[in-house]
RNA sequence: UGGGGCGUCGUCAAGUGGCAAGACACAUGGUUUUGGUCCAUGCAUUCGCAGGUUCGAAUCCUGCCGCCCCAACCA
């Protein structure tokens, strides 16, 4: 009951210790808010996905924190498209966004908004800044706009239209709304100061115009606003208390804050930033993937090789696992590069526990198993699933013609090679020990078939003589046997940071895919359905792609085994 | 260069004045009908560097070094 550590420490003291233990530093400000009684107790993130591209493994940890935060405070998860920018933008972009966030768990019930669900309210706050004598209609092209901005070390110059009457600026945004003006000609900025040390606060704009069809408000709007004058009052809008994003938009915060203190909004939100997710072997940026799409160097942005969302959802990931990823991780706000094998890990923790254990021979060699009956088949008893005794077993037909794998077979192997070679005896796994008696090759010297000779009193895989075998290999019986397609997936990079040293195609992998044609699979694969599952034993954990037809069954290797074998092997 | 950030094991990441958590990776040994899993053990006398304060510093102070972001009518 009671410790030695006095009487000051009481259950609530040491249960809020607890939780404020290893919390990261997001946490940490949320839990000092809700302690400050800021926002009447409320916790309420968001998700702003702008809708022209499709979601990576980064954007996965964004929205994992944010959602995340909301149901460990038991607060509110918003998804909300930032569509401002309507050249860009396409309704594809939203469905895939949508069915990603869905499949990973991120759920927004019925709270979907969109930045332009807010362009009436936004053009009402620009008018009122004009007002206030806070904003002005600038006449400078792009390139003046530029010049006039100044550099990092020299300020600015005031726009000659920075003292532009409000009833002048209200007159000329009420044409820039209309469309009286062609693109280019006019834009809405703040009156911010000229000479900020932060580039963002030389007077940013708010508004351009722009004559394009947007994806939801059609030809409403010739004037659309920018992300600095959208998203801070999106968040307000709803009720957003704590405004997650990457680090790039820390310079944007001062901004960020300047437009909720100088609009009449319902909310004052708090943005914090944090460090976004960087991997090795893969590149992150929208515009290299869209790149790898659009030049052909991946069949689209579901490729198994990609680190979308989708891609990763087709190689075989499950949301579980990547969920485990981003928690293993962690948030901070250091630039930092994930190694890929932590992601691996996170998938084989999951699949070890969870998915089943079946025989494919993808490099198919024929054994003749020369004693045993012509003709007979017998079942045999597998266990499906060795971590998990409720997965139960079921049977596999074996008969004397199998297939095993071309790598478990060595004419000349070294001693410390445990599987099949002349004169030696291994296990098929669930079945007999058998030994290879004789190697048949074709005329240039290829070996086409093993003869071996079975034991019968192995049956299941157990001597009675208490003999032991040092291999376990496992097999596929001939007759029985479905062919597959089997794609082998590796990285789609060879170095671990592709976008240092040289150009960043000059490094993918020109073995990220090998397709094997002539798998055999036991034959309980015929009739799985995608996206199924399964460990092939002893090789790796695959998955039932969609590209499977009736007969023709296809499977992607998601992550390959840990394989201490081929690491001595590599060693010589 | 002006401003804004950041520097703790190979990679992530705790720790915020009391004497370096954890995970992945790696290594070694054991168990094993997957060379998988599992188990055991090892893996930062040191926290970018240099001074200083202190009984005591990764944590405080000073200076320096390095890396990232900002000069789109993109987000």
């Amino acid at each position: 009951m009671s410790d030695e550590r006095g009487p000051n420490v009481g259950a609530e003291s040491s249960e809020s210790a607890e939780n404020t233990e290893n919390l990261d530093f997001i946490r940490t400000f949320v839990t000092e808010d809700l302690a400050a009684g800021k926002n009447e107790g409320r916790v309420h993130t968001r998700f702003p996905p702008e809708p022209n591209g499709y979601l990576h493994i980064g954007h996965a940890k964004a929205i994992l924190i944010s959602f995340g935060i909301a149901q460990e405070f038991g607060g509110k998860f918003n998804l909300r498209f930032d569509d401002t920018n309507p050249e860009k933008e396409e309704q594809e972009y939203v469905d895939a966004i949508m069915r990603d966030m869905k499949w990973l768990g991120a759920d927004w019930e019925d709270r979907l908004y969109h930045s332009s669900d807010y362009f009436d309210t936004l053009y009402e706050w620009a008018q009122h800044l004009i007002r206030e004598g806070k904003a002005y209609v600038c006449s400078l092209n792009g390139e003046e706009i530029r010049e006039y901005r100044g550099t990092v070390t020299e300020p600015g110059r005031p726009s000659p239209d920075r003292d532009r009457p409000a009833a002048e600026s209200l007159e000329l945004l009420e044409g820039m709304k209309n469309g009286d003006f062609d693109e280019g000609a006019y834009t809405v900025r703040a009156k911010i100061d000229m000479a900020h040390a932060n580039m963002l606060m030389r007077d940013p704009l708010l508004y351009r115009i722009r004559k394009a069809k947007h994806h939801r408000t059609g030809d409403k709007w010739n004037i659309y606003p920018m992300y600095d004058y959208a998203h801070g009052q999106g968040d307000a809008i709803e009720g957003i208390t704590h405004s997650l994003c990457s680090l790039e938009f820390e310079v944007h915060r001062p901004l960020y804050d300047w437009f909720i203190e100088n609009l009449p909004v319902p909310h004052v939100p708090r943005q914090i930033e944090f460090a976004r997710l960087n991997l090795t072997y893969t590149v992150m940026s929208k515009r290299k993937l869209l790149q790898l799409v659009n030049e052909g160097h991946v069949t689209g942005w579901d490729d198994p090789r990609m680190p979308t969302i989708c891609g990763l959802r087709r190689l075989g990931y499950t949301p579980t696992s990547i969920r485990r990823f981003c928690d293993t991780i962690g948030v901070a706000k250091r630039d930092s590069t994930v190694d890929l094998d932590l992601l691996k890990w996170s998938l084989r923790e999951e699949l070890n526990r969870t998915a089943d254990r079946v025989m494919a021979v993808l490099r198919p060699l024929k054994v003749v198993i020369t004693n045993y009956p012509e003709g007979q088949t017998e079942q045999v008893e597998c266990v499906n699933n060795p971590e998990d005794e409720s997965a139960g077993t079921r049977r596999v037909p074996f008969s004397r013609e199998i297939y095993i794998e071309q790598d478990d077979f060595r004419e000349e192997a070294p001693r410390k090679f445990f599987r099949l070679k002349p004169g030696k005896e291994v296990r098929l796994k669930h079945a007999y020990f058998i030994t290879c008696d004789e190697v048949i090759k074709d005329d240039a010297g290829n070996i086409v078939e093993l003869r071996c000779s079975y034991d019968p009193e192995t049956k299941g895989g157990n001597a009675p003589d208490g003999r032991k075998v040092k291999g376990t290999l496992h097999w596929v019986s001939a007759e029985h046997a479905v062919d597959a397609e089997v794609r082998l997936y590796d990285n789609l990079f060879r170095e671990p940071f592709p976008e240092e040293g040289g150009h960043f195609l000059d490094h993918l992998n020109p073995d990220s895919l090998e397709v094997l044609k002539d798998a055999k699979l036991e034959p309980g694969l015929a009739s799985v359905e995608d996206n199924y599952r399964c460990q092939f034993m002893r090789q790796g954990y695959f998955c039932r792609d969609e590209d499977s037809r009736p007969g023709a069954p296809v499977f992607n290797r998601t992550v390959t085994l840990k394989d201490s074998w081929a690491k001595i092997e590599a060693r010589k």
